[in-house]
DNA sequence: TCTAATATCCCAATATATAGGATTTCTTTG
DNA sequence: CAAAGAAATCCTATATATTGGGATATTAGA
């Protein structure tokens, strides 16, 4: 086991549930040895990963949130997105706005913002997202590459199924397809009790998926408003953030050409 | 040299002039070699901490969106925080409004909000700030224990006397006895030029300094207005703060005998 | 000042990381 | 669609860092 993963293993043991550990409670927790734990937690003391508390008891620490900071400064998503957000908000109505992001195998929220007196749903930033639930994860799984549908479909096929995009892949690649000719995505109830969703791809300038931009409102509101004048918002939000970001990317590859722009990619 | 520390200078040299990486890049930079930093680069994807983008470049990862998120949910001062910064915001007219907390040996902002067309300083939330200028920072220092002054004198000796804090241990003392004699301090262009700043010290239920409370706002109004009645709404609020997670501390407290309250102390 | 708790140090045994090159997988381009 | 070029992973002997048990030191609280 590689020292990493059993630093991890102590990171993880934080939670929101449990957000103070002693090294009592990591010790037995982990099953390692006192002293190991000890050296653990120093070192990732001394990093800024756990900061400490009265009484012996750690929690996380300075480091995580200066690393949040940078990525807010740098990732062009945010960066532009926070401007484009800003400008949509006041034109949607009650609701909330948001962008998610594909890193890895998971769909997070990234930018959040609300209108007033609006509902409280969980996508709050940072939250990690199902894959195959609601608008704001499926209009990213279905303009992703062939190639990595059908790996993510063997690795995810009970979810799959579960989530109803189908059992077999013809199903599922059906079903993304269909997804994938509508310039915008919507969904009820998927992800949050009460909850209507509408989300629309966003693209680089290679026609990559980079994010998606999603309103989500009371399912009321939903009923009895047209969604038509929102649904363009929504989609020419998300084209005009793809717009900024390629052309961000444009200027960034002409300052350094081997090195590669700044920019986000379902890898 | 423990294999932590070798996986944070990976980390570490993603910063906001650089955070796109190449493998390539990391190997010059780190003088290791490529095998390695690929094992390094793979088990930092695999915890979520590097993310891929196109052509080999790597960003900061998702998983550290996630834990900000958690400490954001589970930190007093930042929950407790947020409710108080929201009520005292109407009443403090132009300016930014912010918490920090000291964690470690960094005093960092925490929390952070603005009224409108105010101006801009550098402690947005994550931003590590020097510990020995600014009323935010001093205010923390000022209350810290002896003890824990007499080592930060030892180890930042120079950074004391250039911050004008005092060249001997005496003239160190002396010169916090008397900030923590008043209920609130001001600083004038510590940080950043032309902003005013006042501060006034959060505390748990048993005297420790957690966090301090700031209002900063542009040199010309401070000139202008009296600052009597801003200083008493930060003051009151730091006081409403402490007391509200001292409270909570307490409820947390009976819950659970032994483990320690999910309280920042200034350790 | 003393005591309990929290944290670090020390060291031999052992498991793990390392580097260098071969191999595989993915991407791009003609 | 195939071949070339990147990017990433795999493989292995050796050197090195990690481990855990207990002794030791440092701190916090009475």
């Amino acid at each position: 086991m590689s020292s990493l993963e059993n630093m991890l293993k102590v990171i993880d043991a934080f939670s929101e549930e449990a957000p103070v550990w002693t090294v009592d409670q990591l010790v037995e927790g982990l099953a390692t040895s006192r002293s190991t734990i000890y050296r653990y937690v120093k070192e990732l003391r001394e990093a800024g990963f756990l900061a400490a508390v009265g009484g012996g008891g750690y929690i996380l620490g300075p480091r995580i949130i200066e690393l949040d900071r940078q990525i807010r400064h740098c990732d062009p998503l945010l960066t532009l997105g926070r401007e484009l957000v800003t400008a949509i908000l006041p034109h949607v109505g009650e609701g909330i706005v948001f962008i998610c992001g594909l890193l890895g195998d998971d769909v997070i929220s990234v930018y959040r913002r609300e209108n007033p007196n609006s509902l409280d749903i969980s996508y709050s930033r940072g939250r990690p997202m199902p894959l195959f639930r609601g608008s704001a994860s499926r209009i990213i799984l279905a303009h992703l590459p062939e190639r990595r549908l059908m790996k993510l479909f063997l690795t995810h096929r009970r979810d799959i199924g579960e989530a109803g995009l189908g059992g077999e892949w013809d199903e599922f690649r059906i079903n993304l397809k269909e997804i994938r000719e509508h310039p915008y995505l919507s969904s009820r109830a998927q992800v949050d009790q009460g909850v209507f969703a509408l989300s629309a791809p966003v693209f680089d300038g290679y026609g990559n998926i980079l994010a998606s931009l999603t309103l989500a409102m009371p399912e009321a509101r939903a009923d009895t408003e047209s969604m038509e004048v929102l649904a363009a918002i929504i989609v020419g939000g998300a084209k005009c953030l793809g717009g900024s970001i390629a052309e961000l990317a444009e200027k960034a590859g002409a300052r350094a050409a081997r090195a590669p722009a700044p920019i986000r990619r379902a890898v």
